[in-house]
DNA sequence: GTCTATATATAGATAGAC
DNA sequence: GTCTATCTATATATAGAC
């Protein structure tokens, strides 16, 4: 198995990277190996040469997004200041809105949730994404940011929600500004959780 | 053009009707001229008879979709009871979570978002559906259902985003799920948005 | 209106030379 | 490891008979 921790300067490396890039620009479906080649500067017998054929190859390329995007989330997730600052950062951090989420823009493909080896880096980025974002926010409730009904783990449910239906809505629209109407919406509930000021910090 | 208010019992009918179901199950990239007219059960020379191509007829069928759509939202959302109550009759409608949304699913698609008449039912389904949702929300506050800082269209676009990204949530982990704690957590964060008990009814 | 024949391009892959 | 040739199937459509 070719490892996921090269850079891209050898022609497997290429080929995976010229795959994320694809992946994220047309889907499964719409990604052909003459594409992937063509953009990789590769020749057929190179791609076949190390990878079995494009599911193979999607499934190296698809692993690496999910690693890519889970370091992403986390660096926000893990910098300095109070759990509704971290959850704000990762909320609000500049993102290429028109282009989607590089993962769950794959979950509307037919053809990747089908296939268990695909769709296995969906489900544990996400997993991963709604149980890192629950913990943040139980910590803000037992640092006292939150009141006694709020849910964190609902609620992180809720905000993973928030950003993939954005990305959605802002494509149907050909425009961010309903990505970001939606997070201002889910900033703004999240306050009116907060606990009465005054409480323990 | 073909009138969307026929049902599909002739040819033009039955090949709209194909096309939608195919458009959701594997979306416009995954949907070939041939499996539509073996859907329909009809030939080649019926379907460009009808239709100049691939194009025309998912337009005309992905118009059909959203009118269906915004119709099956207006009966949630125009039923009886608070302003609440119909937000949560809205959200917690039976869906096959796993089959996604007709409409949302195909800004994915970068062949639709690239067609303007392909994408412009997307935006007027969700445009109209956020509008909507600010207006019954809007009510609510003016009854005395919401506090004064609650904002009724920032969170319209989050209502509707949760369950786009719900149906993201849940055909990535292959489980409708992290669907329903989406929304479950959203119900939870409008309800601590409710004004005072003894607020004007 | 519907059918069959035909046409070009691409998808996705294999074989074997170098 | 990479290249070129080759292969089968499908995508998407046009032409013309009936």
């Amino acid at each position: 198995m070719y490892s996921v921790l090269m850079s891209g300067t050898d022609t497997a490396g290429k080929l995976i990277e010229a795959t994320q890039e694809l992946l994220w620009e047309r889907g499964y479906v719409g990604t052909s190996p003459r594409a992937i080649q063509q953009r990789a500067g590769a020749g057929q017998g190179s791609m076949y040469h190390h990878f079995g054929g494009k599911p193979d190859l999607a499934r190296a390329a698809v692993r690496k997004s999910a690693e890519e995007m889970r370091a992403t989330a986390d660096a926000d997730l893990s910098c300095e200041g109070s759990a509704r600052q971290r959850v704000r950062a990762y909320l609000s951090r500049e993102r290429s809105v028109l282009r989607g989420c590089r993962i769950g823009g794959l979950a509307q493909d037919p053809d990747v949730v089908a296939d268990p080896a695909l769709r296995a880096p969906l489900q544990e980025t996400f997993d991963w994404l709604r149980s890192r974002l629950a913990e943040v926010l139980e910590e803000g409730k037992n640092g006292g940011e939150f009141g006694s009904a709020f849910d964190p783990a609902g609620t992180a449910a809720t905000v993973v929600a928030v950003v993939q239906g954005g990305y959605v809505l802002a494509r149907s629209a050909g425009d961010p500004g309903p990505f970001h109407e939606a997070v201002d919406g889910l900033l703004r509930l999240l306050d009116a959780h907060a606990a009465e000021p005054g409480s323990p910090a």
